[in-house]
DNA sequence: CTGAAAGCGCTTACAG
DNA sequence: CTGAAAGCGCTTACAG
């Protein structure tokens, strides 16, 4: 069975391309096609059931519809939430979205780039990674819109939306402080991204804020991509060698390892030792007790990404660089 | 800045279009084009960073090196993982992936379908929904690859890669007796999809064949897409009315919130109750005490769909209908 | 109110 | 060893 194209319609309906087209278009009006051959062409594919071929539609027109998403790693919970509110927000607009992870490597994000460019998306919404500053500036000069999310980068004029991270990493150690803390850890990532320093000089100025010092042996720097094995010996390392009292770990799945060593010591949480993962994770509810937590509202990112995306996707210029920072939410849940 | 078309490149080489195709095309020995030429050529597409529009290619080949992948849903964090493998190994073979969620609903599923045919997708990876065998059926009609995975469709012929529900939720049923339990319910979803009466099948067996009788009362099917406060309530309830020494969760997400269900009325996990949860999840293995999981073998499946994929898009001709199944195991940790 | 024709950027059978 | 030309399936400016 050939799949149909405009011209089978055309010649089943006795009129050209043209009118199928405009048809198919909801021209019809604006290019007053009569109502009896409106009803005739679109019975027709109706019962052929025929679809218009996207990739023709794309190689003439210059836009797909398709919205390419690039995040770090798609199975991550906190990207994978928000792909999935991304894609249905962008679905009822009559998107589609391709994503892919970069597991934070620029050549694989550039790689990314430069296949959505030959597939024509329309536009880009990124959680970038460093060093793709001219990839990008190069995408905005091209009239393409872009969104960054979740971190910004420094020396590029792109529109973004993302959390306060500084500020709630900063009301972390805050309410550390209040309980009474002084002996206050930090296990984060070394990947040089915005949302990763931010939380660090949350952390630090929060301290000193409060007329605490900073120490650096209080701060342990997880290398990004390494295996579990060695993120659990080396948190171990630091609960082993250091009096801790309170722990901010900056990333979910860094707060997942770490509470797997505090259950394999045998260190209790709770009035000896307060613990505050960002980014929720169906685990930290669930722990005995609670994890509280950073919440991002991801429904709100989603819904300011794409509402930037649209309103830049329908004005043709490109508006002025906007930068949305939404407030996260500590949960404390003991 | 104009994007270079092929067009461009001919003519600062001065050859000709199709001279300049057959060499981006790897085809420059075989139409034997001479040495000095091809170098010429490469070295002003490398300089000018032209890239192919694979839109145009796409028409005019009729393939796209895009795979779809259509999963229930992928904020789940068993799709996110098996999306992400899959990602990973397409792209190692040149192929992308296009994803999307069907959310368990027909009509969505069908949509996507129509999308990837009329993106001309090259094949098809499918969790799929009852409802659909007759569009897969037609893209086997259509000479495309498709692969089901994670459940299969009782009447339609396609390739098929799964875990063995039926033994694993049989093998959990056994544990459970084998520990001395004897009430034994059973939380599921009301999904009428293989997997899920896979699991049911299972419980059922393994409780006959041991002596032990099937009590209805025992078993809770949670509508699929309700939201979580009610899934709770439910489950409450079955606490509250049955006696229960012994619960065996059909999903990950089920788990959790019985799980939270079993916090909230203090009922204790051990000696008096035993848990099992059916596709791990990183709470359970943090959980105090660890709740005991069946676990998918994903690395492996993910590499089963894509070798049968790759075998399929190679060998023109679609090959014999294969159904792999791949034991999952059980993981005890209590 | 409707149609013929050009063109989007490729690939490839055919010719030389 | 290389090129001119048809054609993939659309959209749209132009003509009538």
């Amino acid at each position: 069975m050939k799949t149909l194209s405009i011209k089978d319609i055309a010649v089943k309906a006795n009129v050209s391309i043209t009118t199928v087209s405009f048809i198919i278009n909801g021209k019809a009006k604006e290019k007053s096609i009569s109502e009896a051959v409106i009803k005739k062409v679109e019975k027709i594919i109706e019962e052929s059931g025929y679809k218009p071929n996207q990739i023709a539609r794309s190689l003439r027109t210059g836009n797909s519809n398709i919205i390419g998403l690039i995040v770090e790693d798609i199975s991550n919970s906190f990207f994978a939430k928000i792909a999935r509110l991304i894609e249905d927000k962008a679905y009822k607009r009559g998107y589609k979205i391709i994503y892919s992870s970069t597991e934070n490597n620029v050549e694989k994000a550039q790689e990314l780039i430069n296949m959505f460019k030959s597939r024509k998306v329309d536009a880009y919404i990124i959680s970038p990674v460093k060093g793709l500053e001219e990839d990008i500036r190069m995408l905005i000069n091209d009239n393409k819109p872009v969104i960054l999310f979740d971190r910004n980068l420094r020396d590029v004029q792109a529109n973004y939306v993302g959390a306060n991270h500084f500020s709630a990493s900063y009301q972390s150690i805050e309410s550390f402080i209040a309980q009474g803390k002084r002996n206050i850890a930090l296990v984060t990532t070394d990947i040089d991204v915005q949302q990763i320093t931010e939380r660090f000089e949350g952390y630090k100025k929060a301290l000193l804020d409060y007329g605490l010092t900073y120490r650096e042996e209080l701060v342990l720097k997880i290398h990004f991509n390494q295996n579990e094995a060695s993120t659990i010996d080396e948190i171990k390392m630091l609960f082993n060698s250091e009096k801790i009292d309170a722990v901010l770990f900056a990333t979910n799945y860094l707060a997942i390892s770490g509470l797997k060593v505090l259950k394999s010591i045998k260190k209790k949480i709770g009035a000896e030792l307060s613990v505050i993962a960002y980014d929720d994770h169906e685990a930290f509810e669930l722990h005995t007790p609670g994890i509280s937590t950073v919440q991002q509202p991801l429904e709100e990112i989603a819904e300011t990404v794409i509402k930037l995306l649209l309103s830049q996707l329908s004005s043709k210029s490109i508006l002025p660089n906007q930068e949305v920072i939404i407030p996260a939410t500590l949960i404390i849940r003991n």
